[in-house]
DNA sequence: AAGGGCTACTGAACGGTGTTAGGTAGTGAA
DNA sequence: TTCACTACCTAACACCGTTCAGTAGCCCTT
């Protein structure tokens, strides 16, 4: 299942016999370089710290030196990706748009994201490694509070729903959709836009109409956003906000 | 990351020196069973060949007697819980409800059933374990086994969403949700599902407000999936659907 | 009741994994 | 040039899934 039988995986050239030693950071984002590209290739199984350490040219053990563990790596990967997601959500949401619009755009990008990173996008959000979490501020988030504690600064995932909920914040205070709790509401439409992302990785084998699915995915949902006043409007000017 | 020291985990009885021999379907079901519980309790990390044997009262390598290799045990695993799932989604949609209600309820059957079983939940829908689908129902067969032919069997991940495609049929026909290709609008329903319970699962540190949650998302979903003449009328009727 | 064949099961091994302990050697500072 | 610091290596550990030759429990026949 997990190990299969791989050709041995030997380090490139101990060509210079001179074994090099490099300034901790540098060699931090080596490995981390390293694993991200081991991991779009095949995804956690075939990150291993022998897999990295042959790919930077030292052994398993050095690598230790750098990272508590291999959840530490993990960890890193993943804050990457989310920088990624924050990018794609940001890119296509430009401010001329109507806001409802601009949320619309903020969910393809992320839903786009996602499916052009796939074995990121399930590192992330389709595992529970636990070193995702345990590496962050260990404080737990309570509702309202996004980054409330100055002291520890938050995970990128953390930010990055953090720019969803302000969205949503002012969406809802300007009567743009429905009235209600715009945290839950938040939680909802997030919800909504990993169900698309994770259903079309993980279950390749269908054939998905994948970009009719994401447009009819994402109609839905913001047409059940809209406050009751509003029915219909978005699903008509919807149309043209096509790649 | 995930070998932890654990406790050697050793066989219970070497009581009786005597070992034992059972017919292949009871220590079939037997390993399935205990495959079950030590994965119920502690994910995929604590089901090992091993654990399992150590449990049942066999050697790791008898399993192969059995299962092929342990994507099979996993993929028996997963059966068990697709059926707990069908279980979930029809047990509350009784047949005197509205038909969009109907639908509501199966929707909390699938996210409570979900959020009832985390951990076959993940290994179902949010890993990509190859065995899932590179076997269908693949019992090993020699001779004449009892099996019946495993090419035509859909698994019974198929049959549920079976189920769910066969409603919304129903429901676009009848015109009770808005008109499009009901393939597309199963999907959506089923990627917002997935995305509630899937959040909920993994990202267990946020604390969520889980009942709210579930309540507005498919209040959401179902309003965005009703048809321009029906607006607002799902999220009235609603509120009488609470546990 | 005795024997034989089938096969469920054992024990040992192989190559993979993450991780650790202790020794070696590169490199900047004195 | 010397020295301290530490990045790096070698070797080993316990775990993993899987394979294979051999053993022995059980059913069927006699």
């Amino acid at each position: 299942m997990l190990q299969k039988p791989t050709t041995p995986a030997k380090r490139p050239p101990a060509a210079s016999i001179k074994r090099k030693r490099l300034a901790p950071e540098e060699r931090r984002t080596q490995i981390i370089e390293a694993a991200r590209m081991l991991f779009g290739e095949g995804g956690l199984s075939v990150v291993s710290m022998r897999s990295i350490a042959a790919h930077v040219g030292i052994t398993q053990a050095a690598i230790y030196q750098h990272f508590e563990d291999k959840d530490a790596i993990i960890f890193a990967v993943a804050e990457h990706f989310f920088g990624k997601l924050i990018e794609g959500m940001e890119a296509n949401s430009t401010v001329d748009l109507d806001p409802v619009e601009a949320l619309r755009a903020s969910m393809r990008g992320y839903i786009e994201t996602g499916l052009a990173h796939p074995e990121e996008y399930r590192l992330v959000f389709m595992t529970d490694a636990p070193g995702l979490r345990r590496h962050g501020p260990k404080t737990l988030q309570k509702r309202d509070s996004v980054v409330t504690d100055p002291e520890i600064h938050p995970t990128k995932g953390q930010i990055a729903y953090g720019h969803l909920q302000e969205k949503v914040r002012v969406l809802v205070k300007s009567g743009d959709i429905r009235k209600g709790d715009p945290e839950l509401i938040a939680e909802a439409i997030w919800a909504a836009g990993h169900g698309v992302v994770a259903l079309l990785i993980t279950h390749v084998e269908f054939l998905w109409e994948v970009e009719k699915l994401i447009e009819v995915h994402i109609d839905i949902l913001l047409k059940g956003l809209l406050p009751d006043d509003h029915a219909g409007r978005v699903a008509k000017k919807g149309k043209k906000n096509r790649a």
